[in-house]
DNA sequence: CGCTCAAATTAGAGCGCTCTATTTTTAAAC
DNA sequence: GTTTAAAAATAGAGCGCTCTAATTTGAGCG
């Protein structure tokens, strides 16, 4: 008898059909009762229910899917599952989907182009509603390619005509450079993020708060690790002059600049302020309480899921004329892809305050 | 006509049928070509690839699913996203599926119950091959029930009846303690974890392995939580006596201590030994150098893999017998669930030496 | 009691693929 | 040129569901 539980399981899983011969009803009425309508009589959903139940009956999301020609279901392309910034992002996507109504599948790249690229194709074969890449490696080609497949919105990586949602570095930098002169300081250094992605706007950003400051802006090389913040400390120390203020490129830089300050027995933020990036969740850390710039990450997977349900929305109701002309079709219209651009905050903590009064100030 | 890339994709997808129509040949022979298969002449399967490419043809998976009646997808149900414990283990799932050329489909409960019980039902209408619980809360019956439907193993959590993959916390907890009496330590404090998970056996294993070596075992409450180490050490300052070897429940512990005992002046190790529980990434941040306990969470990705390929295997070819009597079914056998213990092993860093040698030496 | 209309139920045609059995083509052998 | 076997290609029956259209049931009513 199929459905018959079995332990650890091999049996052939029920069918509606054979729901529907147990509770002495049709087919049809089996799939009405699974799906909830409200136009069933209650004995009737009563006996379904019960033979469902008796025989552990799970509808097969394959014959759904095919049936219906749709899944409610959102793809997540996540880079890398070890990136606590693209974690929460998928917390922002998880939210939204709920109140969509939408199912989320989640697939790791691994931090490689071709795994991007193979959780995408296992997407479009899925026939996902749309797909959200957060932090993706793919080839640019390869996404607006695909994205004229299915509604495609990237997180943090933005990509010509593809939708995109990324938070504006450059200004980030800037509002971390404005605190500190704000507190005081005049001597500030960053400590950058060499190639690293998002690297280069917190680079421009620092620059051109520091010239409209009318300060002089000083680089030291990173490269996004807590060596490089450890390496870059040591490297102003050798210089002769000790730091008064750093911005490092993000958190981790941030920690190992605190811990050779320590080592070196400058204490934060008496004799030097520290600021970091990203508001990971080291920086909230007690006994670091790193001050640092905080994206909106959760806001950010919402807004992705919205960019999909729009798009699909927009499709279901432009589906209509199948018939347009061949010429209308191969226009190829300047893409219409929508690029949001999120301004990140400043998180006070305790590594950063006023400069120590000297000779200079 | 169907497939013609659109910007922003809303056109029907083509299906194989078209690409037949198109490369002029038989869907079988289209589909034979999808599938690679070697028994095509080079002409028709060059002019099925083109045609193919020409329609952004895609297989639609949810056909080939109803169709194969299996999909070689493995379901992973990962309680939290943001724990990096569980993360490794995905790592190791990964990579054990790769090999035995399977997929992955991986789903949140989000520290959730019904999360965890939702993911596990939409897993099972997926008809995934199996499903490998990470560190879930579903309620312990509810997975014994569905592990008759499907192939499944429990990781970090172990559950009756159910195959489990599981670290010996209490070995691992007898480990450090043997380390640091080596090193010479007599007094030795553990920061334990509460009713976390997995912060009983390593309390039994610290006791045991106390009482073994003749020493006096104390113990310090804690929650596994950073503020738990801070706490902990305050609580050992007023006590009159600092420590001079702690043993925390885990890194974060250990690290919220290592904090609270810099700023009291004590020096690590110089003054005070510590180790943590985890080696989580923290731990080997170089201005922590946490020694630590480390459970090898990618080869617990990898077995449970392997677990779900062998059962699937049994079931394959057990499932020969459709007729067999309903007694015999129902006998339920005495379940055969496999439980797999798996040993840590201690990581060597910088936080643990010799005692100081005092007037007690 | 027959009639009407709404509510409840069902029949049956797909959805896009795989796979077995069958047919057609090609090549080799005589 | 015929025969035979192997290779290549195809026909067609499902897989388990949804959904439209059609049918049955059951009140309510004159």
């Amino acid at each position: 008898m199929p459905g018959d539980p079995q332990p650890n399981g091999s049996r052939r899983p029920a069918t509606m059909q054979d729901v529907a011969e147990r509770a002495g009803v049709s087919r049809a009425l089996v799939s009405l009762v699974m799906r909830g309508t409200s136009k069933v009589s209650a004995e009737r959903r009563e006996a379904v229910l019960r033979a469902s139940a008796e025989l552990s009956y799970r509808p097969n999301a394959a014959a759904r899917t095919l049936a219906r020609a749709r899944t409610d279901v959102i793809g997540v392309m996540i880079d890398d599952l070890h990136n606590p910034f693209f974690v929460d992002v998928v917390d922002g996507i998880h939210e939204a989907a709920d109140r969509h109504g939408m199912q989320i599948v989640l697939s790791s790249a691994r931090r490689r182009q071709d795994g991007a690229h193979l959780a995408i194709e296992e997407m479009i074969e899925m026939r996902v509603e749309g797909v959200i890449l957060i932090g993706s490696r793919a080839r640019h080609s390869f996404v607006r390619a695909t994205s004229a497949l299915m509604p495609m919105v990237s997180v943090g990586v933005p990509i010509d005509d593809v939708d995109s949602i990324v938070v504006d570095d450059e200004i980030g930098a800037t509002i971390a450079v404005d605190y500190l002169v704000g507190l005081g300081h005049r001597h500030i250094v960053h400590i950058d993020g060499g190639d690293g992605g998002g690297a280069a706007p917190r680079r421009v950003g620092f620059f051109s708060a520091m010239s409209r400051h009318l300060l002089v802006p000083r680089v030291v090389a990173g490269d996004f690790t807590e060596r490089g913040g450890v390496e870059a400390i040591e490297t102003m120390l050798a210089g002769g002059e000790p730091p008064q203020a750093i911005l490092a490129a993000n958190d981790l830089t941030a920690i190992g600049a605190l811990g050779r300050l320590s080592a070196a027995g400058l204490r934060v933020p008496n004799d030097v302020s520290v600021v970091g990036y990203d508001n990971t969740s080291l920086a909230s850390m007690t006994h670091l309480a790193l001050t640092t710039i905080d994206q909106p990450r959760v806001e950010m997977g919402q807004r992705a899921v919205e960019r999909i349900v729009e798009r699909r929305e927009n499709n279901r109701s432009g589906t209509r004329d199948h018939h347009d002309s061949a010429a209308r079709r191969h226009a190829l219209p300047p893409s219409d892809a929508v690029h949001q651009t999120i301004t990140p905050s400043l998180v006070v903590r305790a590594t950063a305050g006023p400069p120590r009064p000297s000779v200079e100030a």
